[in-house]
RNA sequence: CGGAGUGUAGCGCAGCUUGGUAGCGCAACUGCUUUGGGAGCAGUGGGUCGGGAGUUCGAAUCUCUCCACUCCGACCA
């Protein structure tokens, strides 16, 4: 059997793509499903990536002026109401908890506590605009408070019907900032911002090339007046919303009661942001970065910058190879790398797999002839065994951040290509239809007008479309339309 | 909630039509030989066959009934 044949992961994309995501994050032992239909069990691997993404994100929004702060898991019920479109758009996804003690029956079965029921239930927070909001009412007094800028990282429920990992888990872990400001100007501006954080961050770190723009109506956030977005092209041309930022008008704030003196001494309501992102894009990364033999780790938030895999054959040589691995990691530790040197009592084929299927950047193999010469072997995820390099100890260790620099631009542009081939500029609503109906796959860019016509809904609803968001790029004359995950 | 599947060892599956001692591959464990992209040989351990009820001398297999999961829709970051 040839082994070049051989993929690490079963079925390939092109044979069964969803199939392929779910086997990519066994591999890589990133999560697994729970004995809670929904949610997901992150494990350290896959955990890792998500602190490399808060640290990096945690920080730059500190220094925009945000402060990170903690609300409760559990929502009054009736503050959930108070705002009409809000609650219409999460009520049917939303747990809810009715009780706070449980008794043994007579057959000694825990049940609910009929004596224990709760006088108002409470919503597990879905997302936390009212209780952020009612906190924030009593916060805000004066202008002089504002602009008060606010987040918390938690996890959040929404009851799904489909769940898949990462990408559509009930719980889910994510940042939500909520801001508030005297005008409606600096709260546009800011929510704007908020986007382009988003979407520097997903470039710059995770190498996920986004489109920045706005939902149309129906697809806006409940409760918001401008709903912005970062759209990703994912590698089956499927469309993922990456990050969102929302303009809240002064809904929130005139519904959970944040006023303020202004100015002029009259009273005001606060204009208000909220922005997110999520453990989504960790699927994101999988399904832009992954190929035939598992992840591929964007350098920026990858867990192990580097992974060393001694080469022993004889065992006489055990000690010198190991030391010499363990000063590597050394030097490149100094650096500030995340290393990864596995002494493990495992075939030494098996190491590299586990490493490819960990999608680690680059692989540094070392045997008694480098240890010899002073030399190592490196290899890069990215490009595969043909990438494999020679050089001594020095020269990498000089090179290594350049090199994760070129393993971050050639993912980047990889999946800029991918994306920017499969944006078709379409006429009118057949060609649409057509488009799809040929089963290509992508996004379609056409005129925004185009959404209003009545055929488009049915268009939509046939071939499982939505429209993505109206590109800044376009001024808002255009519109992208394509499945979405 | 509709439509379609699947539940048998840690993972992947066969066996079911035609009822008769629970199987295979991978993984694990032991030993020897190996080791630069998934090693070979020999041996060992591991199971309420998703749950319950029924038919039968006898059920993984037939009948009924729950339950769970996956995929495709509707809802959504």
């Amino acid at each position: 059997m040839s082994k070049k044949a051989k993929t690490a992961i079963i079925p390939t994309r092109s044979e069964d793509f969803s199939e392929w995501y779910q086997q990519v994050i066994k591999a890589a032992d990133m999560a697994e499903n729970s004995p809670v239909r929904g949610c997901m069990i992150i494990k350290p691997y896959g955990y890792a990536v998500w602190e490399n993404i808060q640290r990096i994100f945690d920080k730059r929004i500190k220094e925009g002026g945000v402060q990170n702060a903690y609300f409760p898991l559990l929502i009054p019920l009736e503050f959930i109401s108070r705002e009409a479109e809000h609650v219409d758009g999460f009520a049917k996804e939303c747990a809810v908890v009715t009780h706070h003690r449980l008794e043994k029956d007579v057959n000694g079965k825990l049940q609910l506590a009929e004596s224990a029921k709760l006088e108002e239930p409470y919503v597990i927070r879905p997302t936390s605009e009212t209780i952020i909001g009612d906190a924030m009412a009593r916060w805000i007094q004066s202008y002089r408070d504002l602009p008060m800028k606010l987040n918390q990282w938690c996890n959040v429920m929404r009851w799904e019907m489909r769940p898949r990992m990462f990408l559509r888990s009930s719980e889910f872990l994510w940042q939500e900032g909520h801001n508030a400001f005297e005008t409606k100007d600096e709260a546009k501006e800011d929510a704007y911002k908020m986007l382009d954080a988003y979407a520097d961050f997903a470039e710059n770190s995770l190498a996920i090339p986004v489109i920045k723009g706005e939902k149309t109506d129906d697809e806006r956030f409940p409760g918001a007046d401008i709903t912005l977005t970062i759209e990703a092209m994912m590698l089956d041309g499927k469309a993922l919303q990456a990050g969102t930022s929302h303009y809240l008008g002064q809904n929130f704030s005139k519904s959970c009661g944040i006023k303020f003196q202004s100015r002029e001494g009259g009273e005001d309501f606060a204009h208000t942001t909220s922005w997110g992102i999520s453990t989504r894009l960790i699927g994101a990364m999988i399904m832009t970065h992954g190929d035939d033999d598992g992840m591929i780790m964007p350098p920026r938030v990858a867990p192990y910058h580097v992974g060393i895999i001694p080469i022993i054959r004889d065992y006489a040589d055990s000690d010198k190879i190991l030391n010499y691995a363990r000063d590597l990691m050394d030097k490149l530790k100094a650096q500030g790398l995340c290393v990864k040197l596995d002494e493990s009592d495992v075939r030494t084929g098996n190491k590299m797999w586990g490493m490819i299927k960990q999608g680690v950047p680059i692989r540094v193999e070392i045997g008694a002839r480098e240890v010899e010469n002073g030399t190592l072997t490196h290899v890069r995820r990215d490009l595969g065994r043909d990438s494999k390099t020679s050089c001594s100890v020095d020269v990498f260790v000089n090179s290594v951040n350049d090199i994760l620099d070129l393993i971050h631009n050639e993912l980047f542009t990889r999946a800029l290509k991918l994306r920017d081939k499969n944006i078709k500029n379409i006429a009118d609503l057949s060609e649409l239809e057509a488009f799809f109906k040929d089963g290509n796959i992508g996004f379609a860019r056409m005129d925004v007008k185009l959404i209003e016509d009545d055929d488009y809904k049915r268009i939509c609803k046939d071939y499982s479309l939505t429209s993505r968001c109206k590109p800044f790029c376009d001024n808002g004359e255009k519109v992208l339309v394509g499945k979405a995950y």
